[in-house]
DNA sequence: GAGTGGTCTAGACCACTGT
DNA sequence: CAGTGGTCTAGACCACTCC
């Protein structure tokens, strides 16, 4: 006789595994409860947990208390795709007002409705800190515009990403309307904004990073177990070499994808098939 | 008199932050065990471990069994930073066979030490499935040559990163060469290698995404729980605009971090302030 | 009131390592 | 051998929602 040495929960986590592959469960479906699974399997429930647990923090099921627990939908991905969204938020800067109204900037990612989409700013003066001069290449305790960002989707409720900016003061009170939030949402976005005070944006450096939320990212951002967070710090560099903003964006990385094209320089004629 | 609502678990779990935030606990250092940390708190053995767990899950704390759960030291991230990498590569396609020697790909990647990087690479020939021709732009069934790479740091046991690569076989199968994988580590890389069959890359387009490893991954991968996966999708486009090859590339987030640097065209003289 | 998952207890046995 | 975390049990009470 041939003993099953898997510990309990593994064997209710292979079970249901199957199911879910065989399709007898499907997204939407509700996992039978942790009472009955214990039952089905003769263990306790603690194990069947154990079990629930594993496919929760993978992402696969979702539990909606006090309902049950469910097979997850996977969620449509927002692209962001920052090489030719700069390009084009600077083309844009150079456009009328009107032109500038007639399209936003987040509802250049494609994937999401614009009439979904919340968005809602917050500025603020502030002193930088460590971090933030390190990043701006300015001294510690320099003023700064702390400029706050969230959207969200209104019909799913969950946030899609939230971000902070933030813009050495001496660059922007020359306008005062740029330090006034109710401005916002602002025709033309960032680098239109910089425009009205003489920057001309010359690049971009994006570093991206991924990891666990935090248990408070994960509640306001409402982001499901078993879903990473990109980090995305934008800085952007002007024409004179300075910097001259500097973000920090969140992105739960169930609902987003980044996409980077990098052109090549061609090589001259005949060039190719070094030995 | 207050009371305390939070729950059991919450309080160890606040209680061990609290310690690892003045110091008392550094990277390093054990965590009381399961046991001790019970009988301080009055609680059950239990409770405690659900405040491990979610130390675990964040990537704070790493278990070292039998020998108890330590704060974890935060790896050394390799920086990967594609936008100037690719175009590297792509110069040194040109270089003489001795200049490419000179210099390998992956040491470019700062951060880390030649000596202490171990490559492996195994080619395949085989047939693109669904997924795979959509990728490459071909049909499904079309022979393909896969290449599937290693690199290991030798010092930690750990993996740097892990990819499969997939070129459409009538691109490469001009030259012997590049159909065997004795050859590897090929110098100048997969730009210099298909250039020795008339390719020359136009460019290259990343996308990335980030989710939780499965366990496997997690297991051959050495990935700490609490650590996610940055997955990059990387496709070359010649300059004929074909799909020459297309990688999907493996890196643990917490010892990776990618950087892309966007530069944008220069408005015209006296173009700025739209108004 | 029935059913769900969240939390908790007070025990238990196990595999593994280091002394 | 002692000490660690991994697994497991058989109960229990709770807050919440739906009917």
């Amino acid at each position: 006789m041939t003993r099953d040495y898997r510990p309990a929960y593994q064997r209710v986590l292979d079970d249901l595994q199957e199911r879910i592959a065989a399709g007898d469960l499907k997204p939407g479906d509700m996992v039978p409860s942790e009472g009955e699974l214990a039952e089905e399997h003769g263990i306790s429930r603690g194990s069947v947990r154990g079990a629930i647990r594993v496919l929760r923090d993978t992402g696969i099921v979702e539990v909606i208390r006090p309902k049950g627990t469910f097979i997850r939908t996977p969620p449509t991905r927002t692209v962001r795709e920052p090489s030719s969204r700069y390009q084009w938020e600077k083309d844009r800067a150079l456009l009328s007002r009107e032109e500038r109204l007639s399209t936003g900037a987040s509802e250049k990612e494609s994937g999401l409705d614009t009439a979904d989409l919340e968005f809602s700013a917050k500025y603020e003066k502030t002193i930088s800190d460590e971090y933030i001069s390190g990043r701006l290449g300015v001294e510690e305790g320099t003023q700064v515009l702390k400029r706050t960002y969230s959207t969200t989707s209104i019909k799913s409720g969950s946030v899609i990403g939230r971000s902070n900016s933030y813009i050495p003061l001496d660059i922007v009170d020359g306008n005062p309307d740029l330090l006034d939030d109710r401005n916002e949402p602002w025709p033309g976005g960032t680098q239109h904004q910089l425009s009205t005070v003489g920057v001309e944006v010359d690049s971009i450096s994006d570093r991206i990073l991924a990891r666990v939320p935090t248990v408070d990212e994960r509640e306001s951002m409402k982001i499901p177990e078993g879903t990473p967070l990109f980090v995305i710090e934008k800085t952007s560099i002007d024409i004179a070499g300075r910097i001259v903003e500097f973000s920090s964006i969140l992105l739960p990385a169930d609902r987003a994808e980044l996409k980077y094209s990098i052109p090549l320089k061609r090589w001259k004629k005949g060039q190719h098939a070094g030995n």
